[in-house]
DNA sequence: GTGAAAGCGCTAACAT
DNA sequence: ATGTTAGCGCTTTCAC
């Protein structure tokens, strides 16, 4: 007559309340199908015995799990931060734990991990997702997807607008008098990098700007600060960075190699993550509204669990906007060597970036 | 006969195989247990059938999740992006999904996280936890639980060495001639501040410096900057601070005033933060190891998870380390007036950028 | 409003 | 080596 060392069960709480186990089951999953007095008996019963619904036995039978996973491609990465808050902030809001999965920017890992986590969560956030629109919507198939930083025809997405934060910010570099900027591309296989540089090259003919790029870069502050070197050479007077952490590393690169930020040259990243208010200089940056988007994917997210349908424009578009500090001035009234910076891009031809 | 919605079990498989459900099972959860044949046919139609085995089915069975917890204080605090990098890759790598928790720095919400959670996993690792001792225990009375960066008697205890690390910080300020350092404070329920604190006391004698503190302060960058007023008018030649963070916020808001770093104040801070590398100046701070105490974390949980008994020693102890960058120099000669800028730097110590 | 009973998909004795 | 048969703890018709 040991006090059993697993937990009660419902079994054991109908025992003890004197009514049957289907009662104890509907006082605690469907408040209302019971009469007061009972449910307050089975509770009161229950609370003493310390019983704890089984998360597991409820979802085996229901199909629901109340746990969405977050994908994101590098934990690593800053960028991560706000999205992992704001995903994480929204479900605990809505009652669900989030499983946080790491692809470590490989494709083959993502499907894996996807493979594994599907079958135990109610729906899915992939951020920067590494995978092909076919796989993705694969994936959407067996469970509700969300997809944040990319645009995936047919499925919900939460991206930044980011056409209208580097308008403002080659609006910002022209009033400096700057007449071209340099577009430091993040990885080939970016969705952002695509649009960023496509939204570049629209607003730069809008400001009267020449515009090129260089790269790929792999999109760290370690990446950042080799690349440096390059543009060093290419000697621009205003750079786009393809996110902070590239924009940081640039930055300390040109220090090193004696080159004055803002003075002599203007560098501008993107995302606002931690961080980029408190590096020297501060850093200007197209502002994704991260912890934003996180919210607002579980918000679509949960739709979609709800089973709500997808409006034809499922797209949330959340503004990015530009944050003006340290790192941006007026162009440097003389170029120094002569690198023949002509670099005459042909615009259209280039948006073809292998994006995705 | 159209082929059903929902996802194929074992006996889908089982029948299409001429097999018994619990062969498929086998061979799936025990390879060996079934002929090579068999299990080969098996595998063959499961895969053509898409099966995957339902993991919900599966834990409910046995008991084993394959799912952990980490638990955090506060995700956006930089400290833990290390720690769940640590944590998530360790368990990735042993086939376990790791769900994360945000108890926002709040003891309730913890615990009905936890309350929550518990079932759903099969061990839990608690960084940062507020809560108890004795409820710490209780937790642990339900599942495995490793606690991280606190030591809970009769509990697996992954902590850093702040020892040895507080010791080599205040060896550096005593050969730069520093005669006292102050110490900023942290959070008073943090079990790290108690720790830090009693070490700088401990150490100063070692070295002969006069050790004094001023706080509680929140750990966080805006703190630290509103701190600095209280330091300015205090004016210690070395301070150090509970992390980071305010350590960072400090040496801005002493930088708003006019007081330099290092020239006329040294500021060292714990953990190594991202971004502390790249703050101006980059701070000297004794440099936890996040990432490998979060992977210690899971490589003790595992083991409560497979049961091994736990050591007498249960306490993990990783070396903390003075990474040494800009924020620290030698004593300022003379108190009075600012901006003297004669700017010494030791040539030698500073190399030491890098480390992690 | 409440009880009885049939599963959810899997694993684990226990047989054979 | 493989089949049979109970459940794991819960929800959910279906009766009453």
């Amino acid at each position: 007559m040991t006090e059993a060392a697993r937990p009660p069960t419902i079994y054991d709480v109908a025992l003890a309340a004197g009514v049957a186990s289907s009662t104890v089951s509907r006082a605690f999953s469907r408040p209302g199908r019971v009469s007061a007095q009972t449910a307050a008996r089975i509770h009161a019963v229950a609370a003493e015995l310390g019983y704890r619904a089984n998360p597991l036995a409820r979802a085996l039978q229901n199909g629901r799990t109340s746990t969405i996973a977050l994908v994101v491609s590098d934990v690593t990465n800053p960028v991560f931060f706000g999205i992992i808050r704001g995903v994480e902030a929204a479900a605990a809001g809505a009652g669900y734990a989030m499983l946080l999965a790491d692809t470590q920017e490989s494709e083959t890992l993502e499907r894996t991990l996807l493979d594994r986590l599907l079958q135990g969560v109610d729906g899915v956030v992939l951020a920067s997702s590494r995978l092909s629109d076919r796989t993705i919507l694969t994936v959407a198939t067996q469970r509700p997807v969300v997809v944040l930083n990319r645009i995936v025809p047919g499925t919900r997405c939460v991206v930044p607008d980011t056409e209208s934060g580097v308008q403002a910010a080659l609006r910002h570099l022209a009033e400096l008098g700057h007449r071209s900027v340099t577009y430091l591309a993040g990885p080939t296989a970016s969705w952002a990098d695509g649009t960023r540089w496509r939204s570049m090259l629209d607003s730069a003919a809008e400001f009267g700007l020449k515009a090129n790029r260089i790269g790929p870069f792999v999109p760290t502050m370690a990446a950042g600060l080799a690349a440096a070197e390059e543009v060093r050479r290419r000697a621009p007077t205003a750079v786009l960075a393809y996110n902070d952490l590239l924009a940081i590393g640039l930055t300390r690169g040109l220090g090193q190699a004696g080159v004055r930020v803002p003075e002599q040259m203007s560098v501008i990243g993107f995302d606002n993550v931690f961080g980029s208010d408190f590096c020297t200089p501060p850093l200007t940056t197209v502002a994704a509204p991260l912890r934003a988007m996180g919210t607002a994917a579980f918000r679509e997210l949960n739709r979609a669990i709800r089973g709500e349908p997808m409006h034809s424009h499922s797209i949330v578009s959340l503004t990015a906007q530009l944050v003006v500090r340290g790192s941006t001035g007026p162009r440097k009234r003389k170029s120094t060597s002569p690198a023949s910076g002509t670099t005459r891009v042909p615009g259209s031809a280039r948006q073809a970036s292998g994006s995705i």
